[in-house]
DNA sequence: TCTCAATGTTGACACACGTCGATACAACTG
DNA sequence: CAGTTGTATCGACGTGTGTCAACATTGAGA
């Protein structure tokens, strides 16, 4: 996956009625929603604090209770906040007794640096 | 730039009435909201189509007239959500002529992956 | 089973955002 | 200078999103 899309027509030279350029197919509307999606996932200041508090964490998971501190927000927000990045498969849930523990999906977080290569 | 932040403690045992984590700090808000800033402005379908005419194209550069022909929205929202991507500084415009020509900023580009990383 | 603490859900609100038609501006051409 | 074409701005509308208080749910332990 690539933001880039192959040019499949040659350069032209300019003429005075034309700006000149070369038409290009534009990346598909569904990937590009696709993709917009998972961005919009991680367009928010507090989910990217929440996501630097899992990557900081040792073993890289981390409990909700230390993320509601760490972040300006109340409880019921920070969990809104954890089902959208659960929904956009960046993160994952895990309930272990009263606790519930996050970790992030690595394979996620790659395809999104990977389209934006 | 990275997404995570070191861990500046230890990793504690668990204890009955805790659920053990080893709390860290989050990513400073102000360059949290920094990163959604651009995050959000590339988080959007048509921007996304957009900046894949542009980095498909020769030299890495396009007119806002072969754009408004491969997206699905109208001139005006092209115009729009070009604004957007050059407010973020994610593309520069530079007119010649009649034509106004847009190409990627590759350092901003660059910062937003580091911080993915 | 009952209580308590941690977490999730719901409903409501204010605000931001994407979209378009109408219009204004800019630059080339006659 | 007037007309034409490409581009930007404005105003308005509907939708999406972040937030919280209130409530529901879950699980541990007495």
């Amino acid at each position: 996956m690539s933001i880039t899309t192959l040019s499949t027509t040659p350069q032209q030279l300019p003429r005075v009625d034309d700006c000149g350029s070369s038409p290009v197919v534009a990346l598909d509307r569904e990937e590009a929603e696709r993709r917009a999606a998972l961005l919009k996932a991680l367009a928010d200041p507090v989910r990217l604090q929440l996501l630097s508090i899992i990557s900081a964490s040792p073993n890289r998971e981390a409990c909700v209770c230390d993320m509601t501190e760490a972040v300006p927000v109340s409880q019921p927000t920070v969990s809104h906040h954890l089902k959208t990045l659960v929904d956009a498969g960046i993160l994952t849930r895990e309930r272990r007794g009263t606790w519930a523990w996050f970790r992030l999906d690595a394979a996620r977080l790659d395809a999104i640096r990977g389209f934006l290569a």
